[in-house]
RNA sequence: GGCACGGUGGCCAAGUGGUAAGGCGGAAGUCUGCAAAACUUCUAUCCGCGGGUUCGAUUCCCGCCCGUGCCUCCA
């Protein structure tokens, strides 16, 4: 049962099959490191990760490559802004959008090249348009020559007359026509720059992903990822600027496009202001709760913030740790636990164009018959038990979730939730102790009395047929 | 205005040419001193609206309405 991809540029599902077998080469679009990174900028490196982890599951061998764009006119703005560098600005940032990716379990791609650690190989690549006459040189500038490349637009579907009347372009006296883009831009005071044949200057945005992935993939590869505000002109551009050069067609075989995260229905982005840094909603939610999240819904689609999907992801986390901690706790036996098949659970949905979604509601399913189990009173066999556990494990090696200690996970909720409360654990024990002799002495008033005040402070008591009491926080 | 994507129960959200996963929530029951949790049952005669194709459509086609995105920097 192959793997099928949703390819933007052919707008169907089909069949994955690596240029070169077993092995995949895969470009995503990382950030322009300006500012903290929102949870858009999340999404994408969550998703991708998601694409990465499973082509490994897969047996492919595959090398990922996901930039920085350090090199732009937002960077520089910040960077005259604060009266730093634009070096300065980047580090600061790459740094900052490292950590919060980290947090959030993605795992590092095999190389995250900067734009600015390879002017080089964009002089070259810019020089090569040149040569092959699909860009020109305009006073120290240099464009790409949009109708030079007949296909263009063909990955967002766009004509190029029909963008020419959307009269949104400015109109720029050096261009041959407003649809070019810069490959190359002239010095400017206050603006980094390097030396080139057509003299100092800087890259314009899109070269640097052209000049990147053929040296790192060749010109020529398997997958090509990013948000799906990128697709055009972005990678449109890209499409222009590497088939332009190579004549090679297509430059990616497959293009993936994850869809935005939305605030109130709206795209969440750094010009409407509306975005909420991943920094700052890991300051409120567990990591593997943002993580779960952003995999809840298909990678494609839009996916609303609101504090109410938040919670809704925590809680639906806490039912799976809940029922994996009951099969912890319980002692082993001659029973089989049912069978966690990886190819249903794992493998179907995901060969289906990544469907976590999917596979996180076969899991629940799998809850449910776990529950049922233990309800049952049976005891799982070591064998079956490990059996499980293994297979779990590799279900949370591909989603980067369900892969806690699971008394860890509830303990870490509980604390997080009683910081926000006005009792403390102490005093939440000795109510429990005091409920405890009161229970003994069939005094239930005033066991209720107490169940009934801590209620009142959200603290919910759990009595185990063993005789002690656990709680919870419940909002 | 052009192009693209989407409209599924109270909310979120999968999915399919043959009759609707999962999570949250709600109702009843089992369990419990009573609860909580868990489990069981129920909670969309129906998948924006109107046509068409078909033995049969929520799933395909056409039209319409609504939403969002791109067309300018953007994951």
């Amino acid at each position: 049962m192959p793997l099928k991809i949703y390819n933007t540029l052919t707008r169907k599902k089909e069949e994955f099959v690596p240029l070169t077998p077993n092995k995949v080469n895969m470009y995503v679009c990382g950030i322009t490191p300006y500012d903290e990174c929102h949870l858009g900028h999340a999404r994408a490196a969550v998703v991708f990760d998601v694409v990465y982890r499973y082509l490994n599951y897969l047996g492919f061998g595959v090398t990922y490559i996901r930039n920085f764009t350090d090199v732009d006119d937002k960077i520089i703005k910040k960077a005259n802004d604060t009266g730093v560098t634009c070096q300065t600005v980047s580090e600061k940032y790459i740094q900052s959008y490292t950590e919060q990716m980290t947090r959030l379990g993605v795992q590092t791609p095999t190389c995250e090249p900067k734009a600015t650690e390879h002017i080089q190989e964009m002089i070259f690549h810019i020089q090569k348009l040149i040569d092959r006459g699909m860009a020109y040189v305009s006073g120290a500038d240099v464009f790409y020559e949009v109708r030079k490349f007949s296909s263009y637009g063909k990955l967002s579907q766009k004509k190029i007359d029909e963008l020419e009347s959307g009269a949104r372009i400015e109109v720029d006296e050096r261009k041959k026509d407003p649809l070019d883009f810069a490959l190359w831009k002239s010095a400017k005071p206050g603006e980094p720059e390097w030396e080139s044949p057509w003299g100092k200057g800087r890259p314009g945005w899109h070269i640097e992903c052209s000049a990147m992935s053929s040296k790192y993939l060749g010109d020529q590869f398997d997958i090509h990822g990013g948000g799906r505000d990128l697709s055009f002109p972005h990678h449109e551009n890209e499409i222009a600027q590497s088939e332009g050069a190579t004549g090679k067609d297509p430059f990616a075989r497959y293009w993936i496009h994850n869809g935005f995260v939305n605030i109130n229905s709206e795209k969440m982005s750094k010009s409407l202001g509306n975005f909420l840094s991943v920094k700052k909603i890991l300051e409120e939610w567990d990591p593997e709760v943002v993580r779960y999240f952003l995999l809840s819904a298909n990678y494609g689609s839009p996916i609303d913030y609101t504090p109410e999907a938040m919670s809704n992801a925590q809680e639906a986390l806490t039912r799976f740790y809940e029922a994996l901690n009951r099969l912890e706790k319980t002692e082993t036996g001659e029973d089989v636990l049912p069978e966690f098949s990886l190819q249903e659970i794992l493998e179907i949905p995901l060969n289906d164009d990544f469907n976590t979604t999917q596979v996180i509601g076969k899991i629940f399913e799998y809850v449910r018959e776990l529950n049922r189990f233990l309800d049952q009173g049976k005891y799982p066999s070591e064998s079956s038990l490990n059996e499980f556990k293994a297979s779990l494990q590799k279900v949370t090696n591909v989603l980067g979730f369900f892969g806690q200690d699971p008394q860890v996970f509830l303990d870490i909720q509980k604390t997080k939730a009683l910081q926000s409360s006005t009792i403390s654990e102490e005093e939440i024990q000795r109510l429990i102790i005091e409920r405890r002799e009161a229970r003994k002495s069939k005094n239930f008033k005033r066991s209720d009395e107490i169940r009934d005040q801590l209620a009142a402070q959200g603290i919910v008591l759990k009595d185990s047929p063993d005789g002690t009491t656990s709680w919870e926080v419940k909002k």
